[in-house]
DNA sequence: TTGCATTTGTAACCAGGGAAACGATATATA
DNA sequence: TATATATCGTTTCCCTGGTTACAAATGCAA
């Protein structure tokens, strides 16, 4: 029954557009999209990065991350310093009120995802994670992305290195 | 470390992206993209089924739908038909070219999914897929969306539904 | 030093999703 | 019958992502 691999790619698809409207829904009050504190926590981590080092840390093409950032600085989260050394880069700053708001974000996201993950047991979670990792990862060799190992030179995997960004 | 609920969040999200990048590359030269051979393979299965219909088996709201059928109308795979007895709805009928390209579409799928699950035993592969169903139904309880249940009267599924129409 | 290649950020297009609002139509109810 | 409610499809506006193209700036090599 072939059909069954069309099938985890819409649940997968299914389960990354409902988490997004949930998580965009719970935070609505606040202000800030899920991608935009998504942002926010990669900025109070690394304060000053380009938007280039942004955009690659959240895996995306630099004009989305672009636009990310415009919006940011529209609601006052994000300013945009020219480098004293190269003209080309603008380094990236988060403001006073960024680091509240998305500790707050993060706090939401978690309790959601605990709701999700209701009366799933550990060991399925991480087999889940692990499998998600590897399908990942092989994605991203067809499609000829970057897999971790390509923009820092040490052999840590790209979700390690964005789980330690979020960590925070 | 309950990062790690997070960790799945970024997961979900990733794969989902890079799938609909890698299906998208891989179908451009067809002139359909993911979204809309998942539409057009409903519509051969459900020939002249409203648009309410149609985005209620696509999990989506009506207007994206309504942009999709736009776009596949264009493209000349797709015509709209006034209802003789109620002439609020428009009855959607696929043409004779989008049978032969929907098949195709379906295809280069079931070849990207199966190359992303290469050295996947099928026993991971079920349990993964049983539980992303059981979180995506918990997200539609907690969205608020119907799971399956609200549309047509019998106990299906959601997505044993969808996967009988991709089965088509 | 001059010239070319690379990098940085942006602009302009596209597709895919959601929320709110609205007119037209249909249906149920008083 | 007349009014209220519900449904259908569309329009408008938003955020998120990709691709292509581009100017500005940098760096390297001849």
């Amino acid at each position: 029954m072939d059909e069954e691999d069309v099938l985890f790619a819409v649940l997968v698809s299914d389960v990354a557009r409902l988490l997004r409207t949930e998580l965009d829904r719970r935070a609505r009050g606040q202000g800030l999209t899920r991608s935009q504190w998504l942002a926010l926590s990669r900025l109070a981590r690394f304060p000053g990065i380009s938007l280039s080092a942004l955009a690659e840390m959240l895996e995306m093409e630099k004009p989305p991350a672009g636009r990310l950032i415009d919006r940011l600085e529209e609601g006052g989260w994000v300013r945009r310093e020219p480098d004293r050394v190269d003209r080309r880069v603008k380094r990236l700053y988060p403001t006073a009120e960024a680091e509240a708001i998305y500790k707050k974000m993060r706090r939401i996201a978690r309790d959601t995802m605990q709701e999700a993950f209701d009366g799933l047991s550990s060991e399925d979670h991480d087999l889940v994670c692990n499998v998600m990792a590897s399908v990942k990862s092989r994605l991203q060799e067809m499609t000829g992305q970057p897999n971790g190992n390509g923009g820092n030179g040490n052999g840590q995997t790209n979700h390690n290195q964005r789980l330690e960004a979020i960590s925070s």
